[in-house]
DNA sequence: TCAGGTGGACTTGTATACCATCTCGTACGA
DNA sequence: TCGTACGAGATGGTATACAAGTCCACCTGA
């Protein structure tokens, strides 16, 4: 059997990503587990990784509740997302074989078609999103150091910065794929400042599509 | 009283920092439960904590054990400090108060002090590597981004990043505490790219003395 | 009427018992 | 002699029971 606190913690991840739990709602481990017809203790379990991730707060005695984020924090995760995103770029620049180069194209190639489609919302968007992903995945697994992944993916979970694509412009969504182009292109050249110079515009970019102008703090 | 399993996760963590458990140790929760006296449900917690901060290995069914790193991954962790650390100054500078400042130096002047004496290593080592973790820290708080500090304490509980001191040359100690004394300069002076540049060297230079050169690869 | 205390319901934290799974050794057969 | 299969022991995972803490509402007395 899968590990069932696994699973729960997944359900209870992608609810909170897809705003099926609102901001702040309480999370009882009684009323979970028997939602989900099992006990407590893998509910525990699940909770406190979410909690280790920044996905839920826990006071002690007083539970568990959704974590909740303002114009502050995104403004945060954007910055170090574009630190440390740009950071993998340069990494992975002088590692990048070949075939890397040609899947990134592919997936730069898919989002430009996917752009062009007249689809309905519900379903071009995620697929853009979903691909967007694996583009910047990519980049990670290419830089080859485990930890900027990780260090990434605990800045990437929150729900807006998942998402990004449903605000965006058309004129955003075009800036964005010839990001990705060019990202690919300074790759391609074996020019590392490029590159992460390209992702760091990517990323602050978005930054300022989601935000808006810099808050005057 | 206090919640055990806090108790816990404090006594095993302290115990991987400190060398107390060696590398790789099995870690068995009937064992640990049995010698502090409790039951192996705080146990389960602690150990997943500290499971998420990276400090023990768990794998299913076998158990959990110390987890060690090697050589490329305090590369990794001194790249990433590096580059967080850095930044943590650039946004310090812009915010530091002259209270902040002041405090700042009077942890460099106390270091200084401290590198002077001829007290045995036993005394004067810890004492500089803890006032060393209040410079950094105090830089990482005066940022201002909750998040930029959690991801830099997740880097930095590797018990050799902790020591750094005990590995240095005297040589390299003065160019430390040059640094410290450089960096609160460049902030004195309103010049974040000169504080970040400093912090950036200073982490880089600590780097190499505990790694030596860089590995070819 | 309002302030402060008290009781109870609810929730989390801990202990214990039970079950599933993995590991490792031994024995049997090819 | 080597390989495989079976089983015992150990370990992790789950469920349930119980203890302790928190919060809220109600009641009492000034």
């Amino acid at each position: 059997m899968a590990k069932i606190a696994t699973t729960v913690y997944e359900q209870i991840r992608t609810a909170i990503l897809t705003g099926e739990l609102s901001n702040s709602e309480r999370l009882v481990e009684e009323d979970l587990a028997v939602s989900m017809g099992i006990s407590r203790t893998p509910v525990r379990e699940a909770l406190r990784r979410l909690a280790a991730e920044g996905l839920v707060d826990v006071s002690p005695n007083r539970g568990a509740r959704v974590a909740e984020w303002d114009v502050h924090d995104l403004r945060e995760i954007f910055d170090l997302r574009s630190i440390l995103e740009s950071h993998a770029c340069e990494l992975a620049t002088p590692r990048a074989s070949a075939a890397e180069i040609e899947f990134l194209e592919n997936v730069c190639f898919e989002m430009e078609e996917l752009a062009k489609t007249d689809l309905s919302s519900e379903t071009r968007l995620p697929a853009l999103a979903a691909r967007n992903r694996i583009f910047h995945g990519k980049i990670i697994e290419m830089s080859n150091s485990t930890r900027l992944g990780l260090l990434i993916e605990t800045l990437i979970h929150v729900p807006i910065v998942m998402q990004t694509y449903k605000v965006y412009s058309p004129e955003a969504l075009q800036r964005s794929l010839h990001h990705h182009r060019e990202i690919v292109n300074a790759m391609k050249a074996g020019d590392e400042v490029w590159a992460s110079s390209v992702m760091r515009a990517h990323v602050l970019a978005a930054r300022e599509e989601i935000l808006g102008q810099p808050d005057p703090e």
